[in-house]
DNA sequence: GCAAAAGTGTTTATGTTACACCCATGT
DNA sequence: ACATGGGTGTAACATAAACACTTTTGC
């Protein structure tokens, strides 16, 4: 083999970033890492790591989520592949990328190995982060936001029985901006997949109806030509 | 450093593929390559090939396409990184996918060294496809479908200048349904960044009008609060 | 009884669909 | 003259946006 033959099978180490995505009261935060190695060695960045063995991407990037953050049974999407030469200064590091979505506040999180910390940001007072991660996570929120009105992304976030208030919050904090409540919820009263439960919430104030979202019968509507927009 | 150490730093050899769309008159079209060596030598496969020395992946993607069919400066768009391990029978190679488009018959192309032939293909009509070939380009088409709705994808297809029958033709292949004239010309009247030109295009019947896509106007319009759909 | 979130309809404006005929040219 | 694609407007319909008050509970 001549050096360009070598040069075409070049072989280069593969990471998956997660863009965990936690919309809570007002503000969208993101889940970082506190690095504990170098590079970058006590700053903040996405969790994420090393392709390993057989797995796919996306089983990599589960799975380091899984490491360094403790979560687990999360719904994850593919967005981009980002492969410039020098976005990471321990050599070539090809990285694809990832976004999830869920609730703070109701999972459970924990400093893996490689993390010193783990915590929630608020995304409009992120720290300094390290590798093109910024631009990462930018892009994440872009795939974020269109997808979200496409499609039923949002019920990923919710627990099984939701209030259409909960759903509400969720979606405007994630657009960041306002949404009449009765157009909002005339619409997914509409959907013939939100199917309301005989459960209640109560605790605060008025109890709420909760409802569920259901997939097989989302499945059927689509196949029927329902075409899904928020 | 142990085995594991090692092992996370695995690293795959990469690979950019295209998916080449070429609307022409009733159908949509694709771009393959009859392979000359194997895998799968003499079966036909996507454009593509694998990574080297310091470029990105768009980069790859745009020079394979160059070497193997003779095209040159086109619009392509990453879509999908595929990585099971069992897609390549050569071992473990991950595969950045993109997906380009084009008029067919106004670029010239021509088998580079690795393929035995280049020619376009009817999407219906497709022959056996090495590797996850034809998975990706399922997938390349729903994400061309989409992008196509909401960004100004189909003016890469066109010449500078225009008609509006043109435009409408290429969009009805790539949707595979027919459109409704004064519908579609009046939106295309609205947008501020769809230019009259002076020109006429003779040759078949009555003179068409040419128009201009204007991107700086474009720009301007999406600052302004334009959301494009078609 | 008061604060806080749940729940509910109607009107208006906007955008989308459906639809058919004349025009300018080449052959 | 005729065949071909270019070019144009309106009415019906459907969807989206704006908008405010009553209800139920916990404290």
């Amino acid at each position: 083999l001549t050096t360009q033959e070598l040069n075409k099978r070049m072989a280069v180490p593969l990471t998956a970033d997660c863009v965990v995505f936690g919309p809570y009261e007002e503000s969208l935060q993101i889940l970082l890492i506190e690095r504990k190695k170098p590079p970058f060695k006590g700053k903040w960045a996405l969790p994420g790591g090393f392709l390993e063995g057989e797995e796919t991407l996306e089983e990599t990037a589960l799975r380091e989520l899984h490491e360094e953050t403790g979560l687990g049974e999360v719904f994850l999407k593919q967005f981009f592949t980002f492969s410039r030469a020098d976005r990471d200064p321990r050599g070539r590091i090809i990285s694809t990328a990832f976004y999830a979505l869920l609730t703070p506040y109701s999972h459970q999180i924990e400093a893996g190995e490689d993390a010193e910390k783990v915590r929630w940001w608020k995304m409009n007072e992120l720290p300094f982060l390290a590798f093109d991660h910024l631009h990462i996570i930018q892009m994440g929120l872009e795939n974020l936001k269109r997808d979200l009105k496409i499609s039923p992304l949002i019920f990923e976030v919710l627990p099984r029985h939701f209030s259409l208030g909960q759903l509400q919050k969720i979606y405007e904090c994630i657009l960041n901006r306002p949404v009449d409540k009765r157009n909002f919820w005339k619409k997914l009263q509409l959907m013939p997949f939100i199917i309301k439960t005989t459960e209640v919430q109560k605790g605060s104030r008025r109890p709420a109806s909760l409802y569920r979202f259901d997939r097989q019968m989302y499945q059927t509507s689509v196949n029927q030509g329902f075409i899904f927009d928020l």
